[in-house]
DNA sequence: CGGATTTGACCTGCGC
DNA sequence: GCGCAGGTCAAATCCG
């Protein structure tokens, strides 16, 4: 039997030895919470380690391309130097697009079409130029002030009418040498408003009810510059209503302000592209369908009533997101359809099969590495449509760009194949600006200013996505 | 009031 | 030559 107090007695020491034990396990708890917390810190910091090793690995394929870029765009540098001597400094940021035709005066584009004339039986190219290119400033100047001064001497319809012979005489000269019309770029984007803000004005000047499609056809005439002759159709697509349809048409013979580099110069290094293919024999690309075999019909290069027509298709079908998301950064470098860049653009020259150039691209190739540490950055980047629209408009530019520049014209080259996993709509600012940011970082020469909107951009991104748990250093 | 939009008329190219 | 469809013009209207 026991006593009570001895009950008590031995009650009491087991108390001590429960706090004891207790008091033990706390430390104990502690401890290994310590010992936790020091493993975490171990992780993160290996994984700062990595992220540094990847954000260098990028910065050593940017600089590479930088320099690349650099090289190519010597020209055009020289031509923007001009311009800040002339005295402008606003000028000298903006960026002159030229899509589809060359975009001097007069005079020039004629020496520069019969140039071309005389050489178009040796592979040259017919009168067009495109792509990023900084107009001569003299040039842009030149047209803007010209117009001006015919608007206030002549009156708005003066204007009108010597625009229109301007075009028409553009025409002339174009059909001369190229019996194809002018280059047109389809953009195919999940839209709600009435029209994609792409950063350039515009005016409506007429709609339609086009045959087969009970949406207006609306029309746009570019309202930058008076003598501007580029042209946009809005059209809802018949199929998805909440696609809009914008074909492009022309090229800005101003400069672009730089929100409005990112769409354009996407379209123009489509429609370069395209121009590439079509150097050796223009008619060969007439009715090709470019789509692949195994993924649905998605950019096409077409020519309904002789109008050559790159359709950049920006949107997806739900029952193909989750598959694009999955496949957009795939790290397999030998799938030729990585990115979903399909690779089967015939060859125009028929050129011998190649490895996909895109592959071999340094900023390809590092974002690529990049995603393929961490699946959940093309996850982020598959469900941010903005930076699938900026990466396309970059990658788009970029390779278009060195490709022209290069001399490589029928390599397969095929950016415009942009299957990014998309359910939104690149017309928002945040998208544009987006895109201006990803094109002034990876595609043109930046300005004090500009570098430091593209910096604050790219950070709030990065920060926007680190929250979100994802390590996203583009 | 000036600039942007709307809308019916007109022009142009193309196929038959 | 005719009809159709796409594209443009320009007067009327709207809107800030």
């Amino acid at each position: 039997m026991i006593f009570e107090g001895e009950a008590m007695i031995n009650m009491s020491s087991n108390n001590d030895e429960i706090e004891e034990t207790l008091n033990t396990e706390t430390l104990s708890m502690e401890e290994a919470n310590v010992t936790r917390a020091k493993v975490k810190m171990e992780e993160v910091r290996k994984e700062n380690e990595r992220l540094k090793v990847t954000l260098s690995q990028i910065m050593e394929d940017y600089s590479s391309l930088k320099k690349q870029f650099n090289g190519i765009t010597d020209q055009s540098k020289k031509a923007t130097i001009l311009a800040s001597m002339a005295g402008s400094d606003e000028e000298s940021d903006l960026v002159c697009l030229s899509l589809g035709r060359f975009s001097g005066p007069r005079e020039e584009k004629k020496k520069m079409m019969s140039k071309s004339k005389t050489l178009e039986n040796g592979n040259k190219l017919d009168g067009i130029e495109l792509g990023l290119n900084s107009c001569h400033p003299d040039n842009s100047i030149e047209v803007s002030r010209n117009s001006l001064v015919e608007s206030k001497e002549e009156g708005s319809n003066d204007v009108r009418s010597s625009t229109k012979h301007s075009r028409i005489g553009d025409d002339e000269i174009l059909q001369q040498n190229n019996p194809m019309k002018k280059p047109r770029v389809s953009v195919r984007a999940q839209c709600n408003t009435q029209t994609m803000h792409d950063g350039c004005q515009w005016r409506k000047y007429g709609q339609k009810i086009a045959k087969g499609n009970p949406c207006p056809r609306a029309y746009y005439r570019c309202t930058v510059s008076p003598s501007c002759p580029v042209r946009k159709q809005v059209q809802r697509s018949i199929d998805d209503m909440s696609i809009l349809i914008t074909t492009y048409e022309g090229a800005h013979n101003h400069p672009l302000p730089p929100s409005a580099t990112a769409m354009a110069s996407a379209t123009s290094s489509a429609v370069a592209m395209l121009s590439c293919g079509s150097i050796t024999s223009t008619s060969c690309l007439t009715g090709y369908n470019f789509s692949t075999a195994s993924n649905f019909p998605r950019t096409t290069i077409s020519s309904s009533q002789s109008h050559p027509t790159v359709i950049l298709d920006l949107t997806a079908p739900n029952h193909h997101s989750n598959r694009l998301s999955s496949t957009l950064f795939s790290n397999t470098r030998s799938s030729p359809t990585s990115l979903n860049f399909s690779s089967n653009f015939p060859s125009i020259n028929n050129a011998t099969t190649m490895a996909p150039p895109h592959s071999q691209h340094p900023l390809f190739s590092g974002v690529q590495k990049q995603a393929g540490n961490d699946p959940k950055i093309a996850a982020a980047i598959a469900h941010d449509p903005s930076f699938q629209s900026a990466l396309a408009a970059a990658f788009t530019s970029i390779v278009a760009k060195n490709n022209n520049v290069n001399g490589i014209r029928s390599s397969g080259m095929n950016f415009h194949h942009l299957n990014f996993a998309q359910s939104s709509t690149t017309t928002s600012n945040a998208s544009v600006g987006c895109a201006a940011s990803f094109m002034s970082r990876f595609g043109q020469p930046m300005n004090s200013h500009q570098h430091n909107l593209t910096l604050a951009a790219s950070k709030s991104r990065a920060m926007s996505l680190a929250d979100e748990g994802e390590h996203l250093s583009l």
